[in-house]
DNA sequence: CAGCGTCTTGACATCGGTGTCATGACATCG
DNA sequence: CGATGTCATGACACCGATGTCAAGACGCTG
């Protein structure tokens, strides 16, 4: 490999002169710099950044830790692929700094995450991001204290700065959005209750329909407490939760589901129930994860994950903690995303609802 | 940060000897062992990579240029994602040897790939992985002859090591598949022809068909030459050429998709025309893209694209010639993906097609 | 023309490991 | 007992860049 005293040799200067010319020292003659970089043409030199790092003990590294690679295959998962936008925002924001970015994926298998650190300290990385799959709450072995830390999508019990999707705004302002359409009898087929994802978003489906006046029935919110790697147990949850709410004697008019991907099951079901989508019923899910919101036929109202946003927002606090142009922040910060009116939802008639001994009658 | 000084200080030896404790030197006694050890730990000591690369010449570091990162968000893009998995079979690959990862990604741009390169030859990569997002033929800069590299998914006019999937052994099971299950009259709705893809796959699936003794309708297999960025053109599209199929004197038994997504738009089509899935006509997409093929009902058969495997296959070769275990291969190294029977695809009775002025009659 | 400041360049040490070789301690053998 | 060999350890140089400091060239001033 062809190194600074080569060039230097060609060039007929010192080592010291070509790396003054590299890094644009302007006390260099216009003369000399030209016999330099001639020299690195011709040479086809490439400076180390081995080397540079040692010296001036910085390496221009920023890990990311990360399970986002290595979970969308195997699980045909519904929360699996999005959080890889969290590594594509991070990925952006770092681009046109003289950052590099390494990526160390877990491979699922969260006891790796401490062998993962110990890679990026040998590699002396400047700043850690660590993103998890969903918002969670997090605990990970204590790093130097020179290496400042950000979490996305969860956090943990020492204060650590992390980023945070808004789950129960994004949740109350569809469920705002269902409200100005004229719904009142809105359901809510969540994911398990154990998610912190699922306590925000439930929040802020009761503080919608407080803010507008409307009685939160418990009938019409159901969570599926599923075990993530049992799919056709998913599915049968679905068909039973959808039948427990069809026979409620005043059944919603709207549903909102945990994400995207439950609507997705949910189409089929309703429509082998004999519902037209969206006349009989509204749909909203969550995530808008376009693959299917987009492409779903009604296409789905949908809540954006703000998941770039995210990625873009940790690597901005990493990146201006290592300049010391910013201060880490000490509470958690929180993105808010966009609900994205689709139609699976329609306009409900005001309509009057009664009740009789027989059942539900609509006037 | 502390050093390989500080260590031999504390343990009240020489640095050297620090150095062969941690690369596990037998010529070390229990005893001074243990004394190092012991510094190791109290100090937290952590070895540098950048010293230890400079002075050995070897980096560790394999570095892996891809798009599947960037390209996922915005793109609701069949292709988009599963590049993705070739990256995880990297990964996968790249386990348990003592090479780190060097993910770069291209942010869909192409010409940042040379500044791309340039930085992972500023890191001295050993390796070097070309990830394609889709089969094509790709140029790419030249790099030092010391580096190695291996195109995935990909292939120039350099005869540069590459991996790709087996387009058209794919199809030509999946055709057989349906053959086998009594279908004749099958029907090719493929991507634009100018994809090699397209090229491989079509070829596939005639071969099927003259294996099977069956002639080849031309009527059958319509490209659908749209612009990516384009969902409504290619939805309109593909409501067309469905409906052209549906119009034909003896129209299709089964239908073939270039992809998942096309098949998933497809489910919705033909239920708008009034035909029932799977008994009126069996579906096949291409993919085996799980999310879409396993959610959908019913599910739908299709085929992997071994993206898994290709990426695997790619870093074992890379690091086989990294080793100097193994020559490169001259050749583009074929993966075939596994044909994955679901119910989209019914067994067609055995059929008497009979042709009368007035259309088709069934017996 | 001596003295001084400015501009440009280079010598040298240094970052943190590791390869090479040397050294001292100790055991073995004739 | 001295010669030889083995074992454990250390001294030193080196990898490739760069910070520090100094020196030579040059122009300007008094």
């Amino acid at each position: 490999m062809v190194t600074i005293y080569d060039v230097a040799k060609a060039a007929n200067v010192s080592p010291k002169t070509v790396s003054r010319v590299i890094n644009r020292d302007p006390a260099v003659k216009a003369t000399t710099e030209k016999k330099v970089r001639t020299a690195i043409a011709k040479l086809g030199y490439v400076p180390s950044t081995a080397a540079r790092a040692m010296r001036s003990n910085k390496s221009g590294l920023v890990g990311l830790i990360t399970g986002a690679i290595s979970l969308c295959p195997d699980r045909t998962e519904p929360s699996g692929l999005p959080d890889l936008f969290i590594v594509q925002g991070i990925q952006k924001a770092i681009e046109g700094t003289r950052k590099t970015l390494l990526i160390a994926d877990t491979g699922g298998r969260h006891d790796r995450v401490p062998e993962l650190i110990r890679t990026f300290e040998e590699h002396r990385v400047e700043g850690l991001i660590y993103v998890a799959e969903y918002h969670q709450r997090i605990s990970l072995p204590k790093v130097a204290a020179s290496t400042k830390m950000v979490l996305a999508n969860c956090y943990d019990d020492n204060a650590t700065p992390c980023v945070l999707p808004d789950d129960r705004q994004g949740q109350q302002r569809l469920v705002e959005g269902l409200i100005a359409k004229g719904h009142r009898r809105i359901a809510y087929l969540s994911f398990s209750a154990s998610h912190d994802a699922t306590i925000l978003r439930t929040k802020g489906y009761y503080d919608a329909l407080k803010a507008a006046g409307i009685e939160g029935d418990p009938a019409l919110v159901i969570p599926s407490d599923i075990a993530d790697d049992n799919a056709t147990g998913e599915a049968q949850l679905l068909w039973d939760a959808i039948d427990r709410l069809l026979a409620l004697p005043e059944p919603p008019t709207a549903i909102c589901f945990g994400n995207d991907r439950m609507a997705m099951r949910a189409y089929g079901i309703l429509r082998s129930r004999g519902l037209s989508l969206p006349s009989d019923i509204s749909l909203a899910g969550y995530d808008n994860y376009r693959l299917i919101a987009e492409t779903l036929y009604p296409p789905l109202t949908s809540v954006d994950l703000p998941y770039h946003a995210i990625g873009i927002r940790a690597m901005q606090i990493l990146l201006g903690a290592i300049d010391g142009t910013a201060e880490m922040p000490t509470a958690p910060v929180l993105v808010s995303g966009q609900v994205h009116q689709r139609q699976s939802v329609t306009e409900q008639p005001a309509t009057i609802i009664q009740f009789s001994p027989l059942g539900r009658t609509t006037q």
